[in-house]
DNA sequence: TAGGCGGTTTCATTATTCGAAACTTGATTT
DNA sequence: AAATCAAGTTTCGAATAATGAAACCGCCTA
């Protein structure tokens, strides 16, 4: 019953708008966007102007271009607080990071991409939205994997269809079938690994995180180098990795009415 | 020509539908969104259904309710990345803390508050989202005051109409003619301070960062305790805190069309 | 000063949204 | 078990807002 995937009515214009403006990784112009658009001058012009007035586009007179406004840092910050397993997560990822020495990460599913929630970095210091945020490819990677490994045939019907299947490495899994296998494979164990399949020289492994009923909820990883761990020595984290996702939807599912704490974190000035 | 502020279309209202959620700062239901909106049911679920199928809205079906969507974080590091000073300005943000030894905000507007786009602590690791994306009020903190203080009058007379001026502290000022006094002196010295105004014991000292014609991008502060340091000692900071205002302006006048270099960061996996 | 190129505005047409009310569903009460 | 109730979902004519072709504006260039 009825259609689904893109554009509903107004607003669907308007955030495929975002979207290509935030594609574009630096302010732009109108024209800019226009060439690359299925409306009308006109039309898109009025969203740009909907869009600015709403604080979603900023834009700068002087160069006359626009960028993604600020309204969108502060809706998602409310986003990434309230509606993720991020904040939840939060002293779990410290914790593995700090007890393994490498990084962690954190993600979720958006449509058929990954997207990384949180982020530690035993070494360096974190760097900020930069990497929080940041989508990469579900078929290559180890939390998408592992994810996907868990989800309902339909939606991994789905995400698979909307794979690239690009072959980042010599190691990518470069088909439906090579990743069914091992698809299959992470059920068994309940981890997944990437074995130097997107990037040369990265390995990692991941688990899901799962509701007791068996739903996604996200997918947590430990990344490490092939200079620094074989595949084995990372295998053998697995029991890290796993415990602390159980330890995330425990958790996760103990907040199901956090009677609304006052937020009484410290602002700054 | 035209009428400004409120809700343009259905996008207006839509956006509007994310701020309500975003409010709540937790999962919401339908039915507490509906009694705090102006609209009828039937059109408020539409708006529902159409923002949780674009992905600015999640919809957890065990418990029907909905969330912000992981879409938003999406476009929040975009945003981040792109449109904002806070890439421009990370290196010196880190560099400014790491001399001084103190907190480091930067902060731009956003309508009428203060919105923080990052923060550098120099003791404790940094937290991510949770600072990075929350928001202030202008007349009672550093950063507010020394932007508003370089604000053409229309702006600075908006803005301070949509002030509360709540007495956080007992150095609040309270008034638009304290706040207007203290503006003056800011723009006079170049800076401006918060002497406890807005918690007790916390004070700082802060910059507008301005474009070469003196147009306001954002604001630079240094926040410390009055257990750590007095005003004056605080203040001795002042030629710091306005060449790394100066610098970040430089820089960001500098990136006009950075010919969008080609993003190699790692993505992790 | 003519031409071109963003960007902005207009306006009749068309498609969407509106919103009251009816209807479902599932839980709670009698 | 029937009745009640609240939350969520669908319907449909009327009202409104979005559409998009074309004209317009202002600035830069030739």
């Amino acid at each position: 019953m009825a259609e689904r995937q893109a554009g509903d009515g107004t607003v669907g214009k308007a955030l495929e708008v975002l979207d290509m403006v935030a594609a574009f990784e630096r302010p732009v112009r109108f024209s800019e966007v226009l060439e690359g658009s299925p409306y009308p001058k006109g039309t898109l012009y009025r969203l740009f102007q909907t869009l600015t007035n709403q604080g979603m586009l900023s834009y700068d007179p002087d160069r006359q271009t626009y960028g993604l406004g600020v309204r969108l840092v502060r809706l998602a910050h409310a986003a990434w607080q309230q509606s993720s397993l991020a904040p939840i997560a939060r002293t779990y990822v410290d914790a593995l990071s700090q007890i393994t020495g490498e990084t962690v990460h954190l993600a979720q599913f958006d449509h058929a991409q990954v997207l990384y929630l949180d982020k530690r970095n035993a070494l360096n210091p974190i760097e900020m939205y930069s990497q929080a945020g940041k989508v990469g490819p579900a078929y290559c990677t180890g939390v998408g994997k592992a994810m996907m490994a868990f989800l309902g045939e339909e939606e991994v019907a789905r995400i698979i269809s909307q794979q690239s299947f690009h072959r980042f490495t010599d190691h990518t899994l470069t088909s439906e079938a090579e990743l069914r296998a091992d698809l299959a494979d992470i059920r068994t164990k309940g981890f997944g690994m990437d074995r130097e399949e997107h990037e040369p020289g990265i390995i990692c492994i991941a688990a899901p995180i799962l509701t007791p009923r068996g739903r996604v909820l996200g997918g947590l990883s430990i990344t490490s180098t092939t200079a620094q761990k074989s595949l084995a020595e990372l295998e053998a984290l697995a029991p890290q990795v796993l415990a602390t996702a159980q330890d995330i939807a425990v958790e996760a599912q103990n907040w199901r009415f956090p009677d609304q704490a006052t937020d009484t974190t410290r602002t700054g000035t």
